[in-house]
DNA sequence: CGGGAGGTGGGGAAAAGTGGGGAAAAATGG
DNA sequence: CCATTTTTCCCCACTTTTCCCCACCTCCCG
């Protein structure tokens, strides 16, 4: 269960620390990839798996499935952690996130997602105006 | 079942205590997050899981679905008490509900309401003199 | 008035985060 | 295919923060 933001310092050889509370989960393992909305996604590994088996069962036809396909794999890298906790950010994926020197790690309860800060703050920013929205969501989830 | 409500002091590492009535129910864990109206929630981890189960599964895809995880997760902070029967306020969740020195916990059966003091009368505040419009609510409800 | 439970403050040990050096591996060119 | 250069990555060490535990104080109840 991943849970809560926390920003660290990336080091000049494009290196972050995963916060302590979340190296148990990721000892086994996790892949970082591109994700929606200019930020990045690690996995741990079982969850990369189901993921894979489910993408991979779609259509080679369905245009969708391509680009997801494209969107998932062909950026995707296998990292595991130093003695130190820490995993390197591998360049394009830096670029294609926009990070430079700070990295935001936000858990997502099954997954993490990486920020650059300024840009969080706008996704927090557009969280807050849209709160009614998301009432309706959540009634509609029973929550 | 948490009932009644306590004011403690949040001590200079950011710590309160927790009511010593309430400390049986949440020894296997508590997630404490951003709630409504500006302040904070506590809740029993099962109670918490049951919570999240069904936001957990939605689409990867899905744009609500990213954005409404973000924001229940994004600022939730799992706890566990010190042996004084303390947890920590993680410094984001106390600017969200605007506590400095003292803290209201209030009991609401499942879960717990935590509250800076004076935004807490407010609240009481308002109860009283909408007194009726929430008669008209509670009839209708068969209570 | 005494005892016990609950609440509060603070010191110290342990862990987390960060920077940098050096060895191994990979890439490049002759 | 070998030598040189470049890159990768692993580990040590320092600094800062966290958090754990001891001790004291206060309030309530008998």
């Amino acid at each position: 269960m991943f849970l809560g933001s926390y920003e660290h310092a990336i080091d000049e050889k494009g290196r972050v620390a995963i916060p302590a509370r979340f190296r148990a989960e990721l000892a086994g393992g996790m892949v970082l990839t591109r994700g929606f909305d200019r930020c990045l996604l690690i996995f741990p590994l079982p969850y990369w798996s189901d993921l894979t088996r489910r993408v991979s069962a779609l259509s080679l036809v369905d245009e969708d499935a391509r680009m997801l396909r494209r969107l998932l794999f062909a950026s995707a890298s296998e990292q595991e952690m130093d003695r130190q906790g820490r995993i390197l950010l591998p360049q394009n994926l830096r670029e294609a996130g926009g990070l430079t020197d700070q990295a935001l790690l936000v858990g997502l309860d099954a997954f993490i997602e990486v920020w650059a800060p300024d840009r969080w703050r706008e996704v927090q920013q557009h969280l807050e105006t849209q709160g009614p929205h998301f009432d309706e969501q959540m009634r509609k989830l029973g929550i």
